[in-house]
RNA sequence: GCGCGCUUAGCUCAGUGGUAGAGCGACUGUUUUACACACAGUAGGCCGGGGGUUCGAUCCCCUCAGCGCGCACCA
C-alpha cells in the first residue's frame, strides 16, 4: 500500500482478524517454535468458566497475560502461556439449573448421564465462544497446548491425586457439618456462603429455671443440653453434667447442664441449648463434650417427626406457630420482635443456609497449609501487590479441613465405592466405614456403588500448573514446571491460588509459580460491580469491534494498579482508541515523508537530535524497568505520553522544517532517520499494549536487517525487546 | 471483634523527602495538508483533619474522621 492510500483514521476491524492470524500461523504462540531459546517463561492461564460467555473482567486478566507473554518472548524467552477451559462444577450446575427452570424442567428429575451430556455440549458450546473471543483480544496463547479441566488425562490425575491423599490418610470420609443449600441441594464450602443482615424476632423461651434466646425455634425439639460458661457465677450452683426435668415444647423432658467456654458470658442470659446437627458452634461442643446429635430438619428444609404435630412443615411456616404453642404454655418469656442479626446464605442464589451433618470427603489442610506457609515466609513466592501476603497467611493459619464433595452432577466423580446402597441414600444415616473402597477402578465384588458426589471444582483446578504441563512424567512439565507466573483476580485468592500452592507442594514437591500477580475486580463509572442484572456490563467484544481491542486493553491497563479495582468507562475506552490513531497517523506522516524506498544512509546526528534519543533511551529504560518490576500500568502510561506528548508534539514537530530541505541533503537524511528511528523504537515498545495495530504498522516500517529473513521471522511479535 | 485498603483539579486516577501531574470534562481560539479521534491555549487543588520526625512532608511516623473491603461460630 502507498502511503497516500492509507486511509487517515485506523480502522481496527480491517486488520486485527488478519493480523492475528497471521500470528496464530507463524507457530510463534507455541515455545516449541522459538527452537534456539533456552530460558522458559510459563504462565498458565487462569481457565475461564465455560458456563457463558468473557465479561470485561476476564478482558483485564488477558490484557495483563497476553502483556507480560509478549514482552517476555521479545526479550528472547521461550514463552508458553497456556489457555483452558473450567467446567466449573457448581457454578456451572448453578446458571444450568437455571436454564433447566426456565424450561420448566429440575435436575433432580433427569437422570445423571442425560444431564451430564447435556451439560458437557453446553459447556463445550460456551468454550468454542470463549476461544474466539480470547482472539479478539489478542491472546498470544499457545492453542495445541489448550486445557480442559475434563480432559480424561485431568479427570484421571485428579482422582489419582485423592486416591493417593486417601492412601497417605490425609483424606478421610467424616461426618461433620457442612453448609447446606436447600436449593441447590448441596454442600457448599465456607468461601461459598455470604452473609446477609436480617431482622427477625428474637425469642426469650423459660427453660426450666433458666431463659434461653434464640431466633429459630423450630430447631429446638431435639435440645436436651444447656450450656453455660465453667465461669459464670450466676450458674455457680449448677454443675457440669447434673440433670433437671422440665416442660419443653412436645412435653417433659430431662435437661443435662454443660459447661464450656464456646458461651460468651455477655450475650443474652449467657444460657443456651444446642441444636448439634444444625449449627456449627453447637456441633463444635457436642464434639467435645461427646453429646449424641439429632436431626430435627430434613434436607429439603421441612420438619421431621421429631417435631411431632409440626412434621413435615416447611420451617418458615413453622416458626411462628412453634412460637405461638410455647407462649400458650407460659414458656415464652419475651419477644424481641427487632432483632438485628446476619445469616449465611447460598451465595448464588441467597437461599438462606441450613447447616446438616453429612458424611463427605475431607482433605486433612493443616500439613498442606503449613508448607505453603513457609514458602510464602521463606519468599519463594512472592505475591504483589504485597500486602495480600498477610491475608493468605491470615487464611491458612486458621484453615480447617476442606470439604472436597459436593452433591451436584456437573464435574469430576469421586472414585470411591460404598457396599451399601440403601445407608448412603438413606439421610443421616451413618456409614458403615469398613464398606468403602477408594481406588482407580471400581472394586471386586458385588454390591458396590460409586459415591454419587462430585469433587469440588476447586480440587481439580486447584491443581491446575502443573496437570495442564502434564505432570508427572511430560516433556512440558520437565520444562516449564515450575511456571513463572498466577495471574489472576485478588478474589479467588483462596479458592484458588492458596490451594494450588498447597496442592502443588502436596503433589510435586515444589511451588508452582513464583510470582502471584493480582488484580483488581473492574467496576463501572459508579463503582458497582458490573453484572447482567445490574444491566451494566461492557461487552468486551462489542467494545473491542467498536473502538479496537488494542484501544480496550490500553483503558483496561492504564490505572490498574494490582490488587485495586478499576474503573472502566466509555469515555475511556474511547480515548484510547484516539491514541491509536494517533499512532496511525503518525506512521502515515513518517511513511508519506521517507518515501518508499527508504533512507538508508548512515547520518551523523547533531546535538539536539542526540538529546532526543538520549531521552527515546531513558524512555526505553524506564518501561523496561516498570516490565521487569511487574508496573504494566506505569509502563502503558508512560509510552501514551511520550508517544504523543514528546514523539508527536515535539520531534515530528520540530523535524518539519528539517524535512522540507531537498532529497539527499543530509539535512533531511537525518531527520527521517531520526524519526525512523523513533517510531521502530515505539512501536516495538508499544508491541505488548497495542499488538494488533503495532503489528499492522511494523509491516510497513522499513526493517534494519530485513534481508534473508522470511516473512514470518519480520513480524513483529518475535522482534528483539530495544536495548536499554 | 480481628485485619486491610482508600481519601490529590468537577470525574477517574498517577506521583515524588525539596516551587503539585495526566486523561476525560469545561472554557477560548484554530479547518496550520499526519491526525477535529486533532492542534494552540485558559480556568480549576490549604494533596481528608490534627500532631510528630526533618533545614524542608502530599510523600515517613502517630492519631482522629469519612468511605470501602476481607476474615470471623455471638445463640
Amino acid at each position: 500500500m502507498e502511503p497516500n492510500e492509507i486511509p487517515s483514521q485506523y480502522q481496527p476491524q480491517d486488520s486485527e482478524d488478519r493480523v492475528y492470524q497471521a500470528w496464530e500461523t507463524s507457530g510463534f504462540f507455541n515455545p516449541d517454535n522459538l527452537a534456539t531459546r533456552k530460558k522458559p517463561f510459563t504462565i498458565i492461564m487462569p481457565p475461564p468458566n465455560a458456563n457463558g460467555s468473557l465479561h470485561i473482567g476476564h478482558a483485564v486478566f488477558v490484557t495483563l497475560q497476553d502483556i507480560m507473554a509478549r514482552y517476555k518472548r521479545m526479550r528472547g524467552f521461550k514463552t508458553l502461556w497456556l489457555p483452558g477451559a473450567d467446567h466449573a462444577g457448581f457454578e456451572t450446575q448453578v446458571v444450568f439449573d437455571k436454564k433447566l427452570e426456565k424450561e420448566g424442567r429440575s435436575r433432580f428429575k433427569i437422570p445423571r448421564d442425560e444431564l451430564y451430556q447435556e451439560m458437557l455440549a453446553f459447556t463445550l458450546e460456551n468454550k468454542k465462544i470463549m476461544e474466539g473471543q480470547l482472539r479478539k483480544l489478542g491472546a498470544s496463547c499457545d492453542w495445541s497446548r489448550e486445557k480442559f479441566t475434563l480432559d480424561p488425562d485431568i479427570v484421571a490425575k485428579t482422582q489419582q491425586a485423592f486416591v493417593e491423599f486417601y492412601n497417605k490418610g490425609l483424606v478421610y470420609r467424616g461426618e461433620r457439618i457442612i453448609n447446606w443449600c436447600v436449593k441447590h441441594q448441596t454442600a457448599l464450602a465456607d468461601l461459598e456462603t455470604s452473609y446477609v443482615e436480617k431482622k427477625d424476632p428474637l425469642y426469650y423461651f423459660q427453660y426450666g429455671p433458666f431463659v434461653i434466646a434464640t431466633a429459630r425455634p423450630e430447631t429446638k425439639f431435639g435440645d436436651k443440653y444447656v450450656v453455660m460458661h465453667p465461669g459464670d457465677i450466676r450458674y455457680a450452683k449448677y454443675k457440669d453434667g447434673d440433670t433437671l426435668d422440665l416442660e419443653w415444647i412436645n412435653g417433659p423432658i430431662t435437661a443435662t447442664i454443660i459447661k464450656d467456654d464456646a458461651i460468651d458470658m455477655s450475650f443474652g442470659t449467657g444460657v443456651m441449648t444446642i441444636t448439634p446437627w444444625h449449627d456449627a458452634v453447637d456441633f463444635d461442643i457436642a464434639e467435645r463434650h461427646k453429646l449424641p446429635k439429632v436431626q430435627v430438619i430434613d434436607r429439603i428444609g421441612r420438619l421431621l417427626p421429631i417435631a411431632g404435630e409440626f412434621a413435615g412443615m416447611k420451617i418458615a411456616d413453622a416458626r411462628p406457630l412453634i412460637a405461638e404453642k410455647l407462649k400458650a404454655k407460659g414458656l415464652l418469656a419475651k419477644t424481641d420482635e427487632a432483632y438485628d442479626h446476619k445469616i449465611a446464605v447460598c451465595y448464588k442464589c441467597n437461599h438462606p443456609i441450613e447447616p446438616q451433618i453429612l458424611p463427605q470427603w475431607f482433605l486433612k489442610m493443616k500439613p498442606l497449609a503449613q508448607k505453603a506457609i513457609e514458602a510464602a515466609e521463606k519468599g519463594k513466592v512472592a505475591f504483589i501487590p504485597p500486602r495480600f501476603k498477610k491475608i493468605y497467611f491470615h487464611w491458612l493459619r486458621n484453615i480447617r479441613d476442606w470439604n472436597l464433595s459436593q452433591q451436584i452432577t456437573w464435574g469430576i466423580r469421586i472414585p470411591a465405592w460404598f457396599k451399601r446402597e440403601s445407608e448412603i441414600k438413606n439421610q443421616g444415616s451413618r456409614e458403615n466405614m469398613e464398606d468403602v473402597y477408594v481406588g482407580m477402578t471400581p472394586p471386586e465384588g458385588k454390591g458396590w456403588e460409586q459415591d454419587p458426589d462430585v469433587f469440588t471444582t476447586w480440587f481439580s483446578s486447584g491443581q491446575w500448573p502443573f496437570l495442564t504441563l502434564g505432570y508427572p512424567n511430560s516433556k512440558d512439565y520437565k520444562t516449564f514446571y515450575p511456571t513463572d507466573v498466577m495471574e489472576t483476580g485478588w478474589d479467588i485468592l483462596f479458592f484458588w491460588v492458596a490451594r494450588m500452592v498447597m496442592l502443588g507442594i502436596a503433589r510435586t514437591g515444589k511451588i508452582p509459580f513464583k510470582t502471584v500477580y493480582l488484580h483488581g475486580l473492574v467496576r463501572d463509572k459508579d463503582r458497582q460491580k458490573m453484572s447482567k442484572s445490574k444491566g451494566n456490563v461492557i461487552d468486551p467484544l462489542g467494545v473491542a469491534e467498536q473502538y479496537g481491542a488494542d484501544a480496550l486493553r490500553m483503558a483496561l491497563i492504564i490505572g490498574n494498579l494490582p490488587g485495586n479495582d478499576i474503573i472502566i468507562s466509555d469515555d475511556k475506552i474511547r480515548g484510547y482508541r484516539n491514541f491509536a490513531n494517533k499512532i496511525w497517523n503518525a506512521t502515515r506522516f513518517l511513511l508519506m515523508q521517507i518515501g518508499t524506498p527508504p533512507a538508508t544512509k548512515k547520518v551523523k546526528y547533531g546535538a539536539k537530535e542526540k538529546a532526543m534519543l538520549v531521552k527515546l533511551k531513558r524512555l526505553t529504560a524506564d518501561v523496561t524497568k516498570d516490565m521487569e518490576n511487574y508496573r504494566m500500568h506505569h509502563a502503558a502510561d508512560k509510552l501514551y505520553h511520550f508517544f504523543w506528548h514528546y514523539y508527536a508534539d515535539k520531534v515530528i514537530e520540530e523535524m518539519k522544517p528539517h524535512l522540507d530541505a531537498p532529497d539527499g541533503t543530509t539535512e533531511k537524511e537525518t531527520a527521517k532517520a531520526l524519526l525512523l528511528e523513533f517510531h521502530r523504537t515505539l512501536i516495538t515498545l508499544l508491541h505488548p499494549f497495542m499488538p494488533f495495530i503495532t503489528e499492522e504498522i511494523w509491516k510497513h516500517l522499513p526493517k534494519e536487517n530485513a534481508k534473508g529473513r522470511t516473512q514470518k521471522e519480520n513480524l513483529l511479535i518475535i522482534e528483539k525487546w530495544p536495548t536499554t
